[in-house]
DNA sequence: TTGCTCCACCGGGGTGATAC
DNA sequence: GTATCACCCCGGTGGAGCAA
């Protein structure tokens, strides 16, 4: 039985929904931004349709890209840099966790209430499954961490200390950024929603600029943009 | 049935006015 | 010069209702 036609009683045409969702995702603008972007080009959008757009097809595309990814990558993933950040819910506080290889890959994104064992550990079995396992665990002083890592048997795999995961504090910057431009996220449901697309897409279009020349940047680009286009098409 | 728009709401950030 | 406050703007969100 084949899947019915996810784009069927859209009005408008999958490419200007692939390029809304884009926007929004990729880069830190609201949706009003996109609307305004979208306008500039001809396209009338309101910014309802382009939320209505982007909560109906972002983890679609999302869930194709680790599809087309991970099989390349799954041997280099020998590093994890786990970190959490604050995030602010409707005045709320709660935790966003974040596992990130040695290359600056986001691998998962898990929001919790708190900051505890529990929570690590399910934020680090639901990296385990989609993942497997790293051969090295590299983490802050939390001591969640620790007691999570005992749990699962592998806390011989773990090194921590102040400064050795810089690499996962610094990935937590995009997504700062386009936290800040949305202002603030009203539902632990959509902030686990967008931390996940947002971690897809921003794997899918990162291209480590300074490891290659501008000739290679330029066609990795031009390839991710590619990719992307045929994302939905089947 | 479904996509989309309209409208209203809540809440955080920015800014200018005012008091000290 | 600095702190505080009120106000406005702009963000995401939800629900009702319309149109195809």
């Amino acid at each position: 039985m084949t899947k019915p036609n996810p784009f069927r009683y859209f009005k408008t045409s999958r490419e200007i929904i692939r390029l809304a969702v884009m926007l929004y995702v990729r880069f830190p603008l609201s949706l009003r931004n996109v609307e305004g972007l979208l306008h500039e080009r001809g396209i009338d959008v309101s910014h309802e349709a382009v939320r209505y757009r982007w909560h109906r097809f972002g983890p679609m595309f999302a869930s194709e890209i680790p599809k087309r990814r991970i099989e390349g990558m799954k041997s280099s993933r020998w590093r994890w840099h786990l970190d959490e950040m604050f995030v602010k819910i409707n005045g709320e506080q709660r935790y966003l966790w974040r596992a990130v290889d040695h290359e600056g890959e986001v691998l998962e994104s898990f929001v919790t209430k708190t900051r505890d064992k529990k929570a690590a550990l399910k934020f680090l079995k639901k990296a385990m499954r989609k993942h497997c396992c790293a051969e090295v665990f590299v983490t802050d002083l939390l001591r969640s961490y620790g007691a999570a890592l005992k749990e699962i048997g592998t806390a011989r795999r773990q090194e921590s200390g102040r400064w050795l995961n810089n690499r996962a504090e610094n990935s937590h910057l995009p997504f700062r950024r386009r936290e800040r431009e949305m202002l603030r996220f009203r539902r632990m449901r959509s902030l686990q929603k967008f931390a996940a697309v947002h971690a897809s897409v921003y794997n899918h279009f990162n291209q480590e600029r300074r490891l290659s020349t501008r000739t290679n940047f330029k066609l990795n680009r031009a390839a991710a943009l590619a990719e992307w286009r045929g994302f939905g098409a089947a």
